[in-house]
DNA sequence: CTCCGTGCAAAGCGTTTGCACGGCG
DNA sequence: CGCCGTGCAAACGCTTTGCACGGAG
């Protein structure tokens, strides 16, 4: 948490019920879901201050953000392991679940002339739960 | 053209220009260059007619459909090649190219009780125009 | 002549922004 | 006590929908 204040945010209770909730859920949420549990817990909770804190803790990389493939909102999730990784993400309840395999690993540019900027590898499902 | 009229759908002008502008362009383009294209050729032409028929093509799989990472928008391609592929997308003009390798042959289910019911492989970067 | 396609307008949804008050440091 | 965080409200961008007219079959 020491990695807000370095960054000129402020430490207040919302910011942190919302980082550890992201924590414990360890799945992909969309800001309506964070916005949920969070109204359960502060009347008068407002949307603004969720959003505005999922950005600013995406923008400092606390988060990982993805969407689902057709869908047009957001989703979130804590990352906890900085090493680069791919996902299955249960598009139920988005669980993820860590895959080691990097395709780029495998794939030796075939790309002449193209830039390589960045890459996305997932695979979607159910869980076991779901 | 035929699987339009066998789904019931009518062979318009604007259909057709709409489909064999996405054909020449070969690129993912969102709604909105599809519509600037579209409005040089008809004055008038409006937005909603653009989308509905991106969206039908779209049912019909005529069209490949993604969402840039970080985009909200969709952008759509013509997808002529029918085999499974995944593709390399310039991530300033949308161009594409197809991708052979698949990194679902690589992968060996590591998800026990997890049913896979999609993926997605997408490298982004800028190609040799851009 | 019958429907489907279209243009227009308005609504919808998720997200972002401007402003003034309130609370952290 | 200064400034950032918050709630409220409104605006925003992209997409979708309802309705009545116009064109394809």
């Amino acid at each position: 948490m020491a990695i807000l204040k370095e960054n000129g945010l402020k430490l207040t209770k919302r910011r942190k019920e919302i980082l550890s909730f992201l924590i414990e859920e360890n799945r992909y949420l969309s800001a309506l879901d964070v916005f949920e549990f969070m109204s359960e817990r502060y009347q008068g909770m407002s949307y603004d201050t969720v959003y505005r804190n999922l950005r600013d803790f995406s923008d400092l990389n606390l988060l990982e953000e993805t969407e689902f493939h057709g869908e047009k909102k957001y989703r979130f999730s804590c990352n906890v392991n900085q090493d680069h990784h791919h996902h299955f993400i249960c598009t139920v309840c988005g669980a993820t679940k860590e895959i080691n395999m990097c395709p780029m690993d495998m794939f030796k540019e075939q790309l002449p002339g193209c830039v390589i900027e960045g890459h996305r590898f997932e695979i979607f499902g159910k869980c076991e739960n779901c």
